[in-house]
DNA sequence: GCCAACGTTGGC
DNA sequence: GCCAACGTTGGC
């Protein structure tokens, strides 16, 4: 089983949103290592962290479960939906997407400020690397299993 | 709103 | 295949 950091905009679809629906497509990702991530190495039963992104406190705010994986994501092929990419080919499509259900929150959460204060405990996490821009990054399982240390 | 760090695009 | 221009992400 793998470990997963997942990003969101909380403006956009934060964990509340998440655990009122209970369950929900992850869709929108137009970066082809992010979807690679999803088609090649995510699978059913994988755990995530949700993570709020460009916020007042980014960070970890609770824990999610790979519900389902290779799911074709409908919204690339839809011309009126604002993420359409007029160059993915319907008999082809190249944007996927993945289900993912809610788990819990963590509280309090672990602010990003916090996973950079334990770095040397957390070694190379890639959320922490200079420029990281992917909306899904891999999170070892010591890694995983410290971070949740860190929240009572 | 700024800016650094990328990824993508398109002319050549 | 190079590379400049452009767009996006995300912390601050």
């Amino acid at each position: 089983m793998a470990y997963w950091l997942m990003k969101s905009e909380p403006d956009v679809f934060s964990i509340d949103d998440l655990k009122a629906r209970r369950v929900a497509e992850w869709d929108g990702v137009r970066n082809y290592q992010v979807r690679n991530l999803m088609r090649d190495d995510m699978a059913v039963g994988d755990l995530a962290f949700f993570y709020h992104s460009s916020c007042e406190v980014p960070g970890i705010v609770g824990i999610m479960k790979i519900t389902k994986t290779g799911l074709v994501d409908p919204t690339a092929l839809d011309p009126t939906h604002a993420q359409f990419d007029p160059k993915s080919d319907p008999q082809n499509p190249r944007w996927m997407m993945v289900e993912v259900r809610y788990q819990q929150h963590l509280r309090p959460m672990i602010p990003l400020e916090r996973l950079k204060r334990e770095q040397r405990a957390l070694g190379d996490l890639w959320v922490l690397r200079p420029g990281n821009r992917l909306s899904i990054v891999p999170v070892s399982s010591a890694q995983w299993h410290k971070i949740l240390s860190f929240t009572p």
